[in-house]
DNA sequence: AACCGATACGAAATCGGTTTCGTGTTGATA
DNA sequence: TATCAACACGAAACCGATTTCGTATCGGTT
C-alpha cells in the first residue's frame, strides 16, 4: 500500500526545509532553479498532492458547499441539485448534500452537523415542516456566523439571505391564460393541502387569471390533495362530482394522476379535459399523452443559486446586500392542451 | 456577527491553558469539578462546537464518504442515494456528491478532487464511458492508497473492492419466465446498444429463460436503443415489422415509450402486447396502464453500500478480503402484465 | 522534617500545510 | 578590503483541535 506522501517526505528525502519545498512546488521566485527542479521532478515521480484538509484548516476555506433539500428522489429537486453542482464543480467546489426528508429537525441537525467548519456556505429549499412551524432560527444562526446563504424555491421573507425564485405567480397566471384562450371556462385547480410553500403562490395566479377574465372562482372546483398521496379516492370522487373543461395541477405527479383517471372514465384529452402541470419533469414527457406543463428550469435555478452562493463565499467584505432572483418559468406545450 | 469561538478563546478568557478547556469540554477526570463546571458553562454560554476540520486533520478522519455516479437525473441512482444518506447521517457521515455524467474524465477528476483527504472512502457505479475503456487505474490508485471503495450496480471485475450488485441475470430469467407462463412465446427485449453495463447480463438471463424453455431465440426480437434516445423512429420501425407479443425493457423509459406507440397503434396491454421494465420508480407507478416492473430496492443498496464502506473505514487494520453483497431483484406485478 | 503519592493542571508535540521574517552566502561596488 | 544588496533557503508561527508527559502543590505518613 502506497501510502500518501507529505511535504515533511519529500523535505526530509531531499534534505531541504518543509517551507522550501511548499515554496519550490509553488514555483516560487525565491527558490533557486536548480532546487525547484528537483523538488518538482521528486514530487512528480511520487505523486504527491497536497492535503486537502490542512489546507482548509489553514485557509478557514473548505472549497466545499452544503445542500440541503426536502427530498432527492424528487425531479424538480434533482436537477436544482445537478445545476448546483455543475456549476460548484466547475468552480473547483464539492458539494455536500443533505435530505430533511421534509422535516424540521433533520433540516436543523444536517445544517449544525455542516456548520463547524465543513462548508463554505449552504443552498438549500426549506422543508414543508420549516415551513409549518415557521421557525428559521437555525438560519438565522447560520448567516449571523457569517456564513454564506442561498435559498431556492421555498424561500421565506423571515431570513436576510440571497434568494433563487420562479414567478409562480405568474406562470401559473398564464397558464390559465392560456386555458381560457382555447375555450376552457370551468378550469379547476388541484393543489396541495394548506397551499403548502409555492403552492399558494400558484393559487393567485389561478384566482387572479379567473378574475381578470370575469370567471367565477368556484371553490368546489379546488381539490387540495395530501401531499404524499397513496390513494386516489379524492380525485375519483372529484372526477364523479364535479364538471370541469380544464385543470391546473401544482405538480405534475397530480396531472399524471388526473390523466389517468380521465383515461379511465374515457374522457378525451385535450378535447374534453385539458391539463397543465407544473415541473417539466420526466413524467411529463412521458406520459401519454403528454403533459403541456411549466418548466421550473432547475438546471439554471441550481446553476444561479451556486453562483451566487460563490460569488459571496469569495468576496472578503461580507457585503449586506442580498439579492433575490427571479428566473421565469415557462410553458412547454405538448399533447394535453390544444393549441 | 458572531464569530466562531475556540478553545483558544476560552482558554484565555478563563485563564487556563488550551489542553484543560479541551479535557474540560470531553468531561476528562483529570480536570477539577470548578474548573469543569466553569469552562462547560462558559462554553455552553457561548456556543462553542469543535471545528470539524481541525478534528479531521488531527484524527485523520473526516467523516465524509465520496459518492460518484454516473446521473442524477435518473430514478434508480437517485434511489441508491438516498439509501447511502440515510445510511451514512445515521452514522455521523457526511455525503459529498459527484456526478461523472457519463464521462471518464469527469470520473477521474472528480476522484482525485475527493481522494486528497476531503473523504474517507468512496461508493461508486461507474460512468458508462469507463465500463467502455475498461480502464480502472483511477480506481487501482486510490485502493492502493487504501481508500476503502464500494462499487454497485455497474462493477468491474478488474478492481479489488467491496460491491453489491442486484442478481440481473436471473432478474431478467423470473421475469421472462412470467411472460412465456402467462402464455407468451414472441419475447421481444429492449436493450441498449452494445448492451451496456449490466444490460449484457438481463440479456443473458433472458436468453437463459427462451432456451430453458425451447423458444428458439430470435435475432430480430432484439432492439437496441441508444442510451438517450430523442426520437421513437427506431422503436416505431420495430413495432411495424415484428410480431411479438411481449417484451422486456432494460429500463423503464423504455417501457414506457413502448407502451405509448403500442397505445397509439391500438394494440391492448397486457392481452395483446405484455410489458415488463427494470427499474420500479415513478414512471412504472404512475404510467397508464402502470407497469409491472423488475425492483431493485435501489434504497436497500445503497444502505448496505454505505453499511459495507463505514465498516472498511472504522476497521483499524486494512482488511484484503472483499465480498459481494447480492441484492435479490422482484418483480411487482401491476397492469401491463397478465397475472 | 523529610518523603511520598495523589490531584490538577500546563507545556509542547502533532496533524499537513502556508507564510512571514530572519540569516548565511555570494558577487559587485566604492 | 570593507560594505551592501540580492539571492536562496530555513526557523518558526499559525490554523484548531487532541494527547502525552511533566510538574507544582497539597495532605498525609513516618
Amino acid at each position: 500500500m502506497k501510502r500518501k506522501i507529505t511535504l515533511k517526505d519529500i523535505a526530509r528525502e531531499l534534505d531541504v526545509s518543509i517551507s522550501t519545498v511548499s515554496k519550490a512546488l509553488k514555483n516560487s521566485e525565491e527558490i533557486g532553479r536548480n532546487t525547484k527542479e528537483k523538488i518538482q521532478a521528486f514530487a512528480k515521480l511520487y505523486n504527491y498532492k497536497p492535503n486537502n484538509i490542512a489546507i482548509s484548516l489553514k485557509n478557514k476555506r473548505t472549497k466545499n458547499i452544503g445542500v440541503i433539500i426536502p427530498d432527492i428522489v424528487h425531479h424538480f429537486f434533482t436537477t436544482v441539485f445537478r445545476g448546483i453542482e455543475k456549476y460548484a464543480n466547475q468552480k473547483g467546489y464539492n458539494v455536500i448534500v443533505c435530505v430533511s426528508d421534509e422535516s424540521f429537525d433533520k433540516e436543523v441537525i444536517n445544517m449544525e452537523m455542516l456548520a463547524n467548519g465543513s462548508i463554505d456556505g449552504f443552498i438549500m429549499a426549506l422543508s414543508a415542516e420549516t415551513q409549518m412551524k415557521n421557525d428559521f432560527n437555525h438560519l438565522k444562526e447560520v448567516t449571523e456566523q457569517g456564513i454564506p446563504l442561498v435559498l431556492f424555491d421555498r424561500v421565506t421573507d423571515e431570513v436576510n439571505c440571497d434568494k433563487v425564485i420562479i414567478n409562480d405567480e405568474q406562470a401559473a397566471y398564464d397558464a390559465v391564460v392560456r386555458l381560457i384562450d382555447s375555450g376552457k371556462n370551468r378550469i379547476a385547480l388541484f393543489t396541495t393541502e394548506n397551499y403548502l410553500g409555492v403552492s399558494r403562490k400558484r393559487a393567485d395566479g389561478y384566482f387572479r387569471a379567473l378574475k381578470e377574465y370575469n370567471i367565477e372562482p368556484d371553490e368546489n372546483l379546488v381539490l387540495q390533495l395530501p401531499f404524499q398521496y397513496e390513494n386516489e379516492d379524492k380525485s375519483e370522487t372529484f372526477f364523479n362530482s364535479q364538471n370541469f373543461d380544464a385543470v391546473l395541477c401544482v405538480n405534475e405527479i397530480f396531472a399524471v394522476r388526473a390523466i389517468r383517471i380521465a383515461q379511465l372514465k374515457g374522457i378525451k384529452i385535450p378535447q374534453d379535459l385539458s391539463i397543465i402541470g407544473f415541473t417539466d419533469g420526466i413524467l411529463s414527457k412521458l406520459s401519454s399523452p403528454s403533459l403541456t406543463s411549466v418548466a421550473q428550469h432547475g438546471i439554471r435555478m441550481g446553476e444561479i443559486a451556486a453562483k451566487m452562493l460563490i460569488e459571496k463565499v469569495e468576496s472578503d467584505r461580507d457585503q449586506e446586500t442580498f439579492r433575490t432572483e427571479i428566473i421565469e418559468a415557462t410553458i412547454i406545450e405538448r399533447e394535453s392542451t390544444i393549441h
